[in-house]
RNA sequence: GAGCCGUUAGCUCAGCUGGUAGAGCAACUGCCUUUUAAGCAGUGGGUCACAGGUUCGAAUCCUGUACGGCUCACCA
């Protein structure tokens, strides 16, 4: 048997179509949205509505129905919110009030024009004078009591989880404006956003496996950038002195609650600016964030409080090892030891085990922000050298909820030791590390004109609004996460 | 990629150690002019994810496949 409710939609579709009436309309212009009538006359007495008199018109899907035979309630939903409409048999023509009562299902968009009044109870309602059919649905809504439960049709279909879940559009809400607040704060600062190539020839600016793709007239491989970064600099190079690019990026990895094969990513740089400014800089910028989403510097998150109050703890990766394993773990013989007896794959390489090492005993214990700072150069082939410690390089991450948000470091722009960098990249990439850099003479052509000593961050925007959002899973955050088709 | 768990009506879920499918919401037919999970009476709706197997008999037990979830690994 065919599915009885579509069955019976569609038949209700042409007797629509059978009274010259046209089911998906186009002809309606709502001149207010819920929000606005509910802000502006939710207060009002019911003598101040009635002595208004003044005809309302909105549009909206129709979200429930109570039928009373000779009136009846429903609510209409629009981008704002919903408010709810009555209508009546003898306050509008009957022809109108068989087709609502027969032919207008929950589900089906509808326009109405009407008056304000107050019901018993005392909610704000629209007495429908006019209604218009504007879009018919011909399948039915999940259910209004539990809403829609199942993770894989709310992510399948997110319309019918943005239809059903209040949270969900929450979510999204807050995503946006955590975009939006990230573009102000830069904006203000004088950084100007640009747009740079998301296929690649090479994949550089971080160490990840990129999804490989071929153009056809060129005949050529191209890659899904796996970072903008290298792109951004050739722009500083150029004299922008303080660019960010808010966008998509790529990386053929495992997809799990916080990984999702396309993600997005803000990376900026700034002239004159050290990994330090960055610090302040991304302190100021995340609270700032957080103010005005949250509204609260703490922020509850699965069973945790995470405290974003500036300022942030400040942790060396070497100091910390040290503390923890004396100044022999920076001699290699100890620091393989150490790290084979934990199981990790260092593949001979001393930053690998050092971070690795780091990252396995620290990582999770890092709930408020934090900035991690002190990366060993062989595993930072784009960052600066220290000053005073020519095995660190001038880089930092940061860390909230034992989550990596964000990475940034004083850049490279000594196009000599970039070079080196790259051939040693080049080395370990033959050693079995196939996930890091390849040669990228362009890129050491352009520091070769000098880039300004320059700073540079990215953060991982989704993973910062599952924090913000109370989401477990990345795919939360994201309308259409991967998932097989 | 590995381990564990799940998939039953449009939606949310029951269905025990195998005996042939249930509820609520939604839908349909009535009644009902201030309800908001409206109410009352009645009706219809299922290849129990898919394919095999065991059995007199499978939603239930076994195997495989698909899809999903969680954990781990890789990574941001």
């Amino acid at each position: 048997m065919e599915d009885k409710q579509f069955e019976l939609r569609k038949s209700k579709l042409k007797e629509l179509r059978a009274m010259g009436i046209d089911p998906y309309a186009n002809d309606f212009t709502p001149e207010h949205t819920t929000r606005e009538l509910l802000s502006l006359h939710a207060s009002k007495s019911p003598e101040e509505l009635e002595e208004m008199g003044q005809l309302f018109s909105l549009a909206g899907r129709v979200v429930s129905k109570r039928d009373f035979g000779k009136s009846a309630f429903f609510h209409l939903s629009d981008r704002t919110g919903r408010i709810q409409a009555f209508i009546q048999k003898n306050s509008i023509d009957e022809e109108t009030f068989t087709l609502f009562r027969k032919l207008l299902d929950v589900g089906d968009f509808a326009g109405v024009h009407g008056e304000l009044f107050k019901t018993r109870t005392g909610e704000l309602t629209v007495r429908v004078r006019e209604l218009f059919f504007l879009t018919k649905a011909l399948r039915p809504l999940p259910e209004k009591w539990h809403g829609l439960q199942d993770v894989e049709t709310r992510y399948r279909q997110r319309y019918l989880d943005l239809i059903a879940n209040q949270r969900t559009r929450e979510i999204f809400q807050t995503r946006s404006k955590v975009i939006n607040l990230i573009r102000r704060f830069l904006d203000e600062r004088d950084f100007l956003e640009v747009e740079t190539p998301v296929l690649h020839p090479i994949a550089g600016g971080a160490t990840a496996k990129p999804f490989v793709t071929h153009h056809n007239a060129l005949d050529m491989d191209l890659y899904l950038r796996i970072a903008p970064e290298l792109y951004l600099k050739r722009l500083v190079v150029g004299g922008l002195e303080r660019v960010y690019e808010l966008g998509r990026t790529f990386r053929n990895e495992g997809v799990s609650t916080k990984h999702n094969p396309e993600f997005t990513m803000i990376e900026f740089y700034q002239a004159y600016a050290t990994y330090e400014d960055l610090m302040d800089l991304i302190e100021e910028l995340v609270c700032y964030v957080v103010e005005n989403t949250v509204g609260d510097t703490l922020v509850e998150y699965e069973d945790k409080k995470i405290d974003f109050k500036k300022p942030w703890k400040r942790v060396n990766i070497y100091e910390t090892l040290r503390e923890k394993f004396g100044s022999k773990i920076t001699e290699e013989e100890f620091l393989f030891a150490k790290a084979d007896s934990m199981g990790i794959n260092h593949n001979g390489i001393k930053g690998k085990a050092l971070t690795e090492i780091f990252e396995a005993l620290f990582e999770a214990t890092l709930l408020n922000p934090t900035f991690v700072y002190g990366f060993p150069l062989d595993v930072s082939p784009l960052a600066r050298k220290n000053d005073d410690d020519p095995e660190v390089v001038d880089r930092f991450e940061l860390y909230i909820c034992g989550r990596e948000i964000a990475n940034a470091f004083s850049e490279l722009n000594d196009p000599i030791d970039q070079k080196k960098r790259f051939t040693d990249q080049v080395e370990m990439k033959k050693k079995g590390e196939d996930e890091y850099h390849e040669m990228d003479n362009d890129y050491v052509s352009a520091l070769e004109y000098g880039m300004p000593p320059t700073s540079g961050a990215g953060i991982g925007i989704d993973r910062l609004v599952m924090l913000l959002t109370n989401s477990s899973s990345i795919r939360e955050v994201i309308f259409f996460p991967h998932l097989r088709p």
